[in-house]
Formats: structure tokens, C-alpha cells, sequence
DNA sequence: TTATGCGAGTTAATCGATTAACCTTTTAGG
DNA sequence: CCTAAAAGGTTAATCGATTAACTCGCATAA
């Protein structure tokens, strides 16, 4: 049936090793013997067995990518970014998506690492129940479990203060909170930084919501509280689903009250108003999550590299500064 | 190094055979032989090897899905459509994205059939220069170059006599189309029945867009033309993409002019105001496509099955009747 | 009593590549 | 002219599982 290394051999009067030289240039091949080779290869179409190779080498030559909600349109900018890095450095891009729940999340990663070289992990839960057994980079992550990973995160902390900074300046002092999942790192990363950075002023309330455009029923009750004078969502999609509750509620965005996101997904720049952001630098950290795993699986770099990657503050005019301030400046 | 069957087999004081069977449920073995065996498992930590088991079965247990463009949201939710099925049927999945051009496309699937059992395909180009060597359902293409393939598609045509229609009731005589890349199978087949269906009164002008937010200046450009009542859109991104340049241009969305997507991606509800579209049965797609190529894997099935599913209009406010008409309605 | 079949295990071939070790011829250097 | 190295190839072991074919008791049926 199938066509293998041992046919093509035979065809071109030759032995499977040289067929496998010519196919991995491993050896130097006289010209003529490659010629009947390529020709053989072609005449008969013969297609290489990776479980074959990889059984015997011990290298799939792809890496996986296990992110938690493909519909968050932060990750398809991320999966993009991986793929491209992981194609330069030679590697296919195995992508899962971890579902709802831990359980998913670690059958996910467990079927993922079987059919991989290494993993860029996102993980989901504060305290991940599942430890790689593969070399693994974890984004967004700096918790003590898997301390003995690579990681890349954006200065979540730092986005944090920028936004509590911003609300000083602005002037602000009636504050609501969306935060994201309480098990979700980045979240609490953001959440205590703009806490601890607005001192005196706490937000007014604190929610925690989903990471997803579907605001629970209780956060839009919330939204039609008239004192608020900012909202600070945990992302852009939540922001964006808060934009559409304050307009249901008869808000004006930014008039009666400004609103501000996270992440600067693609979207942040569409919506009317356009949404002023904290800007994660999401090639970068495809990127460098990538080569950080190559680097492992080449058996270089002994400690755990933890890279932290600066974000930025987009403004877009979903913020504006406090009307008896706005005098001021 | 690695833990094998061997190992365990060696510990448990049984075959490597009975090992796999007990590991498979592949044969009855003893109560006691059974727990020797799962005892040196857990004990040894042993971790099946895929290459191993796939290189002996020739079966990978995992599907391919190959797709244009992850952040077009309609195809993450494809995707998670396409992922759940293939889990319910005990297959893994493997994403991959085409990238631009179709050489990419071509070695993107190369590399993806060389890892998987059939592959889920949507492709870019009316003419496609590759034929997938394995198993696959295609979606979104009835052309003749792939029939001998499985396929799925929603009813492209009826979406576009649904636009036509939609277009006639309302009075709409001055029509401006955004209509999707010339060589994209699904983009033509709407364009052509929208025609059609529109008979003497043909689009003023015919624009080719990518499917991407992103118009060209030139679209843009175009949009600036008051003559035109109502814009039909290649896809709901196209048609986010238009909403913004109306509204840059100063016309207000539908008072000024109507504007319909296609798709019915989640952000269509969100952007303002909410637009009007025509749905896609994207979770029926993917888990009919899945459900298809899992018959065909099985050995099912002779002749090629091309499954065509009903589209339906969404009404959302982006689209009303001209004024003259409004009064009579 | 003899065959038959079942239950529980084992043996060993096999899937399709890679690659260390080895063998000839050439080639080049001194 | 002699020797070392390079060039060009081959042989055969190996990766880690699956599974057809077989063995050996023992129970059941004829």
C-alpha cells in the first residue's frame, strides 16, 4: 500500500540509508545517485512517516500551544505570532484549546504533550493542578508552582498602576471595577497593583466576571450605578461588554463615564467609542515564548528564564478627565 | 530514559502483551494480573508513546483542521465546534492556519496530513493547486475540482437570494457591494445568486474586498457615496469594517444607509447599531464535517456526501426601509 | 472418553524510518 | 610513491508499541 523509504531504495538501486541521506542531506551524495533518487522519490510520490521518524529520533519537530478560549480574540493574535515564530525555528504548531473546566484543561495538555517537542502554556487557574512533563513555557503566569518553567507575561502589575495613575490624573474617584476570575494570575496581578497603586480611593465596587463579552446579569445592574464616573474592565472584551450594558442603561461612553480595557485586541479599535486600552505586546510575547522553548529543547539554558514584557497605554477616547478637572488642564 | 511497555511488563512479571491489553481492553485478562499491571503504571509513571502505537496501527487518533484565518471570528468558533465533535468521537484535533498565499496553504496541509487521519479543509482558492492525500471533508466549496471529497457548506446562494429579496421588499434600488476576493468559492457563489436574484437592478458598484475589517482606501472611498441606500457586505467583518468608514464618512447607519453582513459572527450583535446579517450554522458545519469524515475514516460510506445547510436572516436594526417605502410597510 | 472451546498468557514479527559502524575507492599532501 | 583523509555507499540495530499465532490448562459437551 503505503510507499516507503525501503521503495523508493529499490527503485533508484540504491540502499534505504543513502535514500535517507538524500532526503536529510546528512551525508554527501554523489550527483548522480541524488538524481535517481529525487526521481524515484517523485515517481513513486513518496511521503515520509512522521511517527516512523519520530519514533526513532525521539523529535516531533512541532510544538503545542494550549490557550483557553480561541473566541477571546487576544489569542488569535497570540496563536498567530507562536505559529510564525515556531515555523522560522523549524517546528509545526500544534494548537488546543483548553475548554472550561481544570480537568479539560489538564486532559488537554496530556494529549497535547504526547504529540509534541515542547508546549507555550497558558494556563488558566491560579494553582494549575497539572506539572508539564515536557519542556514548557507558560505565559502570564509567575506563581511559585511553576516557578521551574520559562515564562513570558506582560507587566501585569505595571498595567495595573498605569490605569490607577490614569484615574488620578484624570481625576476620577468613583471607580468600578470588573476584575477578572479570582483564579486567573494576570487578573490578580492587574487588580492588586491598581489597588494598592489608587491607595485611599478603592473602586467604589469590585466585580469579578468571566473573561468574555457576556457580562453576568449582576455586572450589568451594576453598570447603571450613576457615581461611577470609570470603569475599569479586567479586558477588552469585558469592556466591550460593558460598553454595550452602559449604552443600554442610557450612558453615554465618555461623557457620563469613561471606560477602560486591557489586552488592545483588534476590536478595542472598532467600537464606538473606540476603546482606550492597556496595550499587551502580543507578538513579543509569542515570539519570545517561542524561541525561549527552542532554546530549551536545543538543551541550552540551564535556570528558568522569567521574561516580563512592558505594555503600554493606548488612548482612544473612551477616557476623559472629570468635568470640574477637565477645566484644570 | 523513558519508561516503555517493556518496563513495566518486566516490573509487573508479565508480557509486554498482556500489558497492551490490559492498556487496551483489548483482550481479558485476569483481576489480579490486571492490577499487577496498573500498579507498575502508576508506579514506573509510564506514558504511552504516539509515535510508537501510531507507526504499528497506522492510525493517529487525531483530525486536521485546516483553516484561512483565526481572526476572523467566525472560524474560532468553528474551530471549537469542530474540536468538541472530534473529542465526542475520540479524536484529538489539530489546528492549523493557512496563512496567505496558497503555497503556504499547499505545505500547510502537507505538514498537517503527515500527522493526522483526514483533515477538515477550508480553502481559500476557487482553483486549489493541492489534493489532500488522506481522507477530508471540505468545507465551503462545491466547485468540481475537490467533489470527489466529502463536503459541507452552508447555502451560499440562498444567503444571496435572501439578500436580493431582502433588498427588493424593502425598496432598496441603489445598492453598493462589498463582495469577497473573486477566487473565494463562498464569496462567488453569494455574489452570483445576489445578482441574479437582483435582476434589472444590479449593484451600482461591485467592489473585491478581502475578507478582513481592514477595507482598502479605495472601499472606503466608495463608501462616501450617497446615492447608495444599502451596502451588502462580503462578511460581517467586512461589514464592521464598512460601519466604520459610514460612520467617518458622516452617514449614519441605517438612517442614512442600510447595511447587512453575513456570517453572524458574536461581534455582529455588538457593534453599533447591532447588524443585520445572514447566519451561518457554524457549530451544524463543524460537527456535520467531523461526524462526515469520522464515517469516512471507518471505512463507511462509498459515494462522496456534499451536505448543504440552510442559512437564515438576523434582523438586527442595520438594515430598514427606504423612506418613501417605510410609510406603505 | 474424546473432542471442543474458552480463558489467560506468551512469542515474535512488524510498522518505517535513522544512524553508528564499517567497507571501498579516490583524492590530496608530503 | 606512500599514507591519511575524504567521498560514497552498505549493513543492520534500533526506536516502542500492537497483534496474529501459538501454548497450556481446564471445563464442558457429545
Amino acid at each position: 500500500m503505503r510507499v516507503t523509504l525501503k521503495d523508493v531504495a529499490r527503485v533508484a538501486g540504491v540502499s534505504t540509508a543513502t535514500v535517507s541521506h538524500v532526503l536529510n542531506g546528512t551525508k554527501t551524495v554523489a550527483e548522480g545517485t541524488r538524481e535517481r533518487v529525487e526521481a524515484a522519490v517523485e515517481a513513486l510520490g513518496y511521503r515520509l512517516s512522521q511517527p516512523a521518524r519520530t519514533l526513532r529520533t525521539g523529535r516531533h519537530r512541532v510544538l503545542g500551544l494550549l490557550l483557553p478560549d480561541l473566541t477571546n480574540p487576544f489569542f488569535p493574535s497570540l496563536a498567530q505570532a507562536v505559529a510564525e515564530t515556531a515555523r522560522r525555528l523549524g517546528y509545526g504548531l500544534m494548537l488546543s484549546e483548553s475548554g472550561a473546566d481544570y480537568d479539560s484543561e489538564s486532559q488537554a495538555l496530556a494529549a497535547l504533550e504526547q504529540r509534541v517537542d515542547g508546549v507555550v502554556w497558558i494556563p488558566e487557574a491560579l494553582h494549575p493542578v497539572y506539572r508539564p512533563h515536557r519542556p514548557a513555557v507558560i505565559i502570564d503566569r509567575v506563581g511559585p508552582e511553576l516557578a521551574a518553567f520559562d515564562s513570558v507575561s506582560s507587566d501585569h502589575r505595571a498595567g495595573g498602576r498605569l490605569q490607577a495613575r490614569l484615574a488620578n490624573e484624570l481625576g476620577h474617584r468613583c471607580i468600578g471595577l470588573l476584575a477578572g476570575p479570582a483564579d486567573s494570575i494576570s487578573a490578580c496581578s492587574r487588580r492588586e497593583a491598581l489597588c494598592e497603586a489608587l491607595g485611599e480611593k478603592r473602586p467604589e465596587w469590585i466585580l469579578e466576571v468571566p473573561f468574555s463579552m457576556q457580562l453576568p446579569p449582576e455586572a450589568v445592574e451594576r453598570l447603571a450605578d450613576t457615581r461611577v464616573t470609570l470603569v475599569i474592565a479586567a479586558n477588552d472584551a469585558v469592556a466591550i461588554g460593558a460598553l454595550k450594558a452602559l449604552k443600554a442603561h442610557g450612558r453615554r461612553v465618555p461623557q457620563d463615564v469613561s471606560l477602560i480595557g486591557f489586552d488592545d485586541i483588534p476590536w478595542a479599535a472598532i467600537v464606538e467609542p473606540p476603546l482606550s486600552t492597556v496595550r499587551q505586546p502580543v507578538r513579543a510575547i509569542g515570539r519570545r515564548a517561542v524561541e525561549l522553548l527552542h532554546r530549551r529543547l536545543a538543551g541550552q539554558g540551564g535556570e528558568p528564564t522569567h521574561l516580563v514584557l512592558p505594555v503600554e497605554y493606548v488612548e482612544r477616547g473612551s477616557v476623559i478627565a472629570l468635568e470640574q478637572e477637565a477645566a484644570a488642564i
